[in-house]
DNA sequence: CTGAAAGCGCTTACAG
DNA sequence: CTGAAAGCGCTTACAG
């Protein structure tokens, strides 16, 4: 490393450009009027002086801060290690930084973002709620800044990027259906925003194999490994239990393996299950689990390029963006009805 | 939100003090004598108007971001969800913001910290490497930036807090010795630096109870399922194959595990094992894998303390955290053994 | 002992 | 059309 950082006035004095003009140069400034020469001398002494704009200077002038907040207190969430991978990828594309924050309990903090915004130091915020969800989106609403919901919705009007739910969903429900189920279990929300578009997918994969829905094969449970047994044991102890669930994450998947083996209940002999975000872990499980499978990173990918745009008041662009499953990936979790 | 940034200028018209003075008492200038009343009139006004220093305007003042970096190839590994989490805190106590940097592939890039540096965003850095372990610190010492090394180690010289591999290996040792167990196999490296520790701490258990090290039962593998599945395959070949495995990871103990199934090995019945990092997955295998439990969390922030005080340069402090084990999780895959 | 003033490195409205 | 100059919000060496 060593010496002092290069500064635009030693571009300056390297080349007898004014540092005004370089700094037209490098920001593309429409009005600058140089011979191309100049430009070439220019770009040649910030190659050779390895000249890298100060970003504090320049966000102190600008009023920007050129970095974004994500605050997603599901980390722990597989999914998530995806989406964020996608958003740095973007971020970094822009030039923008990228802070993580509000992992854990801090993150159920609905104040959390207003927080980090009165430090000064963000643009803009990535926003995957947690438990808390509705009371936590009316905080970032109120907050005013620029900010996109990420595997999350509200409304049309809240920016947001989501996975298609519903025809992922139903392609499970389809796979189940090829495989012979007629009755099929569904363990995931009834209430949250994610919940009822994944319900909506149940619903219409039935609908797609002309099979009943039947309301007492659906329960509302919690999204980690207890809510999934709380839930398999409900839909298991029904006198016409289905013979296959589907579960909407890996936590609750697991939840319902242990139930299985508690009831001694072969997977995918006597059960099939099949889940949602297909991932490290699903392939961790036993047996592996088969999934629906999304491109996550290319989830976090849009939300930054989708938040760097409203923060930069560019373009319209699409306030909305919802991304389509790649597929399923059949594992052995799943397999034909028997009988 | 609304309204302009309140800066400076605005609680010192509010309250008559001199911007350099209000700087002063917020810095807590020792040269600074002004009356106790003064000191309370301006942080009161400071609280009533909301002002927060621009962190730009102090960084570029100052000549330092206010940034650290965390580069973590492995982020997918549950470890770092933890140790993260505990960096943020860290940070955030501190006043600093974070970056995850690396994640994926790009982690690979031996110049990812000089680019990042580059960039003049960052003061300082947490590393993690990946495969290419040797060459990255290389890449790291030559930067001459402030570097803290987390769960990773080089020499005395370059700052690091690590885990205590060692006890909380011989830890799982002698649980196993406990239940009777006298051939213990290990799947781990024996070239990486933690895998040495690691090693260290399996021929130190072994030796307190009075056991025979077997370097045939020693597999030096990779850190993922794939590692696991052939190391596992390995050393139960073996004519007089261990009646316990110790796993250097859940990836390593899945891939395990998978092989007993094949073998038709039942999981502790006939073969017990005992893996490292206790986390969230260890639950999720089947059956739930014995694990070490370390304050991982209390690594991350460690290691943005040490780091922290290598920026300020301010007092010493130690160049070297070790952090010892919390104890070891007992779960299904481990029994005593057979006969 | 304290307050005014310079300067960190940029960008851009403005005068020439 | 271009270059000099002001100013973003801080901190601190320096003059009074």
């Amino acid at each position: 490393m060593a010496g002092k950082r290069v500064t635009i006035a030693d571009v300056a004095k390297a080349t007898g450009v004014s540092p005004g003009a370089i700094s037209r140069i490098l920001n593309n400034d429409p009005t600058l009027n140089v011979r191309d020469e100049t430009k070439e001398t220019v770009r040649r002494a910030i190659a050779e002086l390895g000249y890298v704009p100060n970003p504090q200077a320049r966000g102190l002038r600008l009023a920007r801060s050129g970095s974004l907040a994500m605050i997603v207190p599901e980390i722990n969430s597989p999914a998530f290690v995806a989406i964020i991978q996608g958003a740095q990828r973007a971020a970094y594309e822009l030039g923008y930084s990228m802070l993580i924050g509000g992992i854990g309990e801090e993150g159920e903090d609905p104040n959390l973002a207003a927080r980090i915004l009165s430090s000064n130091r963000v643009d803009g915020f990535l926003i995957s709620t947690g438990k808390q969800e509705a009371r936590q989106l009316a905080a970032v609403q109120r907050l005013g800044a620029p900010a996109v919901l990420v595997n999350r919705y509200l409304n049309e009007q809240l920016p947001h990027v989501v996975l298609d739910d519903k025809s992922g969903v139903a392609l499970a429900i389809n796979h189940l259906a090829d495989l012979g189920h007629e009755r099929i279990g569904f363990l995931g929300s009834t209430r949250r925003f994610l919940g009822t578009r994944r319900l909506a997918g149940f619903k219409q994969g039935l609908a797609e194999r002309g099979l009943r829905f039947d309301k007492r094969l659906v329960v509302d449970c919690g999204y980690d490994r207890e809510g999934g047994e709380a839930g398999a044991h409900t839909v298991l102890a029904l006198a016409d239990r289905p013979t296959a669930l589907f579960a909407t994450n890996h936590l609750v998947a697991a939840g319902a393996l242990r139930v299985a083996r508690e009831l001694a209940l072969d997977v995918p002999g006597a059960l099939s299950i099949a889940s949602f975000y297909d991932g490290p872990v699903a392939d961790l499980l036993t047996p592996a689990v088969t999934s629906v499978a999304y491109p996550l990173d290319q989830l976090g990918y849009e939300a930054v390029r989708m938040l760097v745009r409203l923060i930069t008041g560019e373009g319209a662009g699409p306030t909305g963006i919802t991304i389509p499953p790649t597929g399923l990936v059949v594992r052995q979790s799943t397999c034909a009805v028997s009988g």
